[in-house]
DNA sequence: ATTAAAATTGATTATTATTATCAATTAGAA
DNA sequence: TTCTAATTGATAATAATAATCAATTTTAAT
């Protein structure tokens, strides 16, 4: 289990960095999005509408593509990573910390989604690249199957961004 | 290496058997697709504009909704597997054989691919799943990076469909 | 604090891949 | 052959994302 004490203010750190490299500003609607996103989507994988529609009951005035822009900011700045998990719409997750690599399990029933890491498959994977002449930059591992709730015969509801 | 002789007629077998199970028909249409597909894209990773170009040549009348139509038939029978290596437009590779689980290194530079099994990384992931209570129905792996082409300085403009 | 330049926002439109619609055609069983 | 259901091709609809642009805001310089 990834421990998951105070990453904000190391984030927000980067997140600076990256804005003052790239002579780029700080801006209200930043801010609100980025500690929305902190505070409650950390090891979550959130999609820009539902972030939008959540972000929309206290700040109404933000625009959908604001949503758009800044969430693709925070991934070019290494804060986010974007996923995609095949149903035609992105989803995006903090990233806990620089060299974070982590894999997903999908339960196709339901969508639950559980996290691992694994150093060995990681090298590997590495090994097989090089043996193709490949330096690696990064893995994508989606395992896709069913969950313990899926299995049960249960309707499996499962929602992981449910308030 | 996977060998390749002759994959046709056992692919062939497989989508007949699959249309006849769900009461569907055979067209001019669909063979014309299927022999184009399995005659010049296996171990390839076609996109359905590039198909429906390279049909287009020797028979006009066939249109892109078909193609569209067609390749969703292949998959759902099992003899193409669609794949989507993020840049917003699905891929399609025949299946050589039943269970044929192989995966891809994707040159970000150039977009080679090149093709990977291996046994010991899918027992490690199905072993991940299985202590958390999944149950595995397949895999995706994809590993990014430089091919070596690319790290050779050149421009290393690759197209895998090239005639 | 003022100003000026550059970046950002929000609203909207455009783009792009894919899917749905539907009248005309075709395949396959009777 | 005839009938029914599936298929086709052309086109419109959908949906996610990106581009546009005038108005606003940030930041650095004064």
């Amino acid at each position: 289990m990834i421990t998951n004490i105070n990453i904000k203010p190391e984030r927000k750190k980067k997140l600076n960095e990256f804005l003052s490299q790239k002579k780029l500003k700080s801006t209200k609607q930043r801010d609100v999005i980025f500690n929305e996103f902190f505070d409650n989507y950390v090891g979550k994988h959130i999609t820009i509408e539902d972030l939008y529609e959540k972000i929309k009951k206290n700040n109404p005035r933000i625009g959908y593509a604001t949503i758009y822009r800044t969430l693709k900011l925070f991934k070019e700045s290494g804060i986010a990573s974007e996923r995609n998990f095949g149903d035609g719409r992105a989803r995006y997750e903090p990233i806990r910390y620089d060299g974070d690599t982590h894999h997903h399990i999908i339960c196709k029933d339901c969508s639950r989604i559980v996290e691992f890491s694994n150093n060995h498959i990681e090298s590997c994977l590495k090994q097989v690249a090089k043996l193709n002449g490949f330096s690696v930059e990064n893995y994508k591992i989606e395992v896709y199957g069913s969950c313990p709730l899926s299995k049960n015969g249960g309707n499996c509801e499962y929602n992981e961004n449910a308030s």
